[in-house]
DNA sequence: CTAGGATCCTGTCAGC
DNA sequence: TGCTGACAGGATCCTA
């Protein structure tokens, strides 16, 4: 679940309290979840490349996380810090039957916790990061990419936008949520074929990509002070900032037509069926 | 090379 | 209440 936006959040997050505190022991409660043997080391920094997160250490070795659909982390320590995939854990007693791996620092506790176990961590030597075989295949960020050079790619894919946008090759950051709300601010119908877009269109989208994910970023993604309101209650981050994303039957924000669901490239997939005209 | 579908896994929710 | 099937903010592998 965790896109661009909300892996960033995490990154900028955890930075303020795990770097340059040290990992004294791991505890690996899944054997999937982990890959590799446990470093005990201070942590440098916190990169991202695309939806994965990067902790790089003081020996020479970096811990690779993607929280793929369900992963989460979540310090506690003086106070708690929790992002990725919102859910009960932000705010619940850790560690639960949903935690894979726990990571004793000598400030805090650093869980990561993960439904359906599709995450992991990895140990990689940090000189390897950029070899390894899911970063080194990852293409450029919306913010890198020329709309020119985004274009030219859109031409070589005869499949749908929607699933085009989605692969991290092509262009990466993009996940169901940003995919779905990009397309509607630049008004694409998904099933559109991506060599079909104009060039104009294509600008559209990829400005639509920058936008949606910079005002998620701005508003913190999925963290605990979103998912716990004042009040006690459950949050709901998405809105703040989604305009058709989990909105079905809800009113389109531009027009005021009913925003649909339907299913595109294996996805559940909204839209405006009057903004996003299906077209030939 | 492409594209579509199954698959990994656990949990929740709608419908009967 | 209990069962069943569909679905889930991701990516890979397999097939044709």
């Amino acid at each position: 679940m965790p896109e661009l936006p909300e892996v960033e959040t995490i990154r900028r997050g955890l930075s303020k309290f795990i770097v340059k505190d040290k990992i004294k022991k791991t505890t690996i409660l899944c054997a999937k979840s982990f890959q590799g043997k446990p470093e005990i080391a201070k942590v440098k920094d916190i990169r991202r490349f695309g939806k994965a997160l990067i902790i790089d250490l003081d020996n020479g070795k970096s811990l690779m996380i993607h929280l793929r659909m369900t992963g989460q982390l979540i310090y506690d320590g003086k106070e708690r810090y929790a992002a990725g995939h919102p859910s009960e854990n932000f705010v619940a007693e850790l560690p639960n039957k949903q935690t894979r791996v726990i990571f004793e620092l000598e400030n805090g506790t650093l869980y990561f916790n993960d439904q359906r176990k599709f995450g992991f961590i990895k140990v990689l030597d940090t000189t390897e990061v950029e070899n390894d075989p899911f970063i080194k295949k990852l293409a450029k960020e919306p913010w890198q990419m020329k709309e020119e050079e985004f274009y030219e790619k859109l031409q070589k894919h005869t499949t749908s936008i929607k699933a085009t946008i989605l692969d991290q090759t092509i262009i990466a950051g993009l996940g169901n949520i940003y995919a779905d709300e990009a397309l509607f601010k630049a008004k694409i119908h998904p099933k559109t074929k991506a060599n079909k877009l104009t060039k104009k269109q294509a600008e559209d989208l990829l400005e639509a990509a920058k936008y949606v994910m910079e005002k998620s970023i701005e508003s913190g993604g999925s963290t605990l002070k979103d998912y716990k309101k004042a009040d006690g209650t459950k949050g709901d981050y998405l809105d703040k900032f989604a305009q058709v994303f989990n909105r079905t039957n809800q009113e389109c924000p531009r027009c005021g037509a009913k925003i649909v669901k339907i299913r595109v490239a294996g996805r559940g997939t909204h839209i405006c069926p009057n903004c996003q005209k299906e077209r030939e």
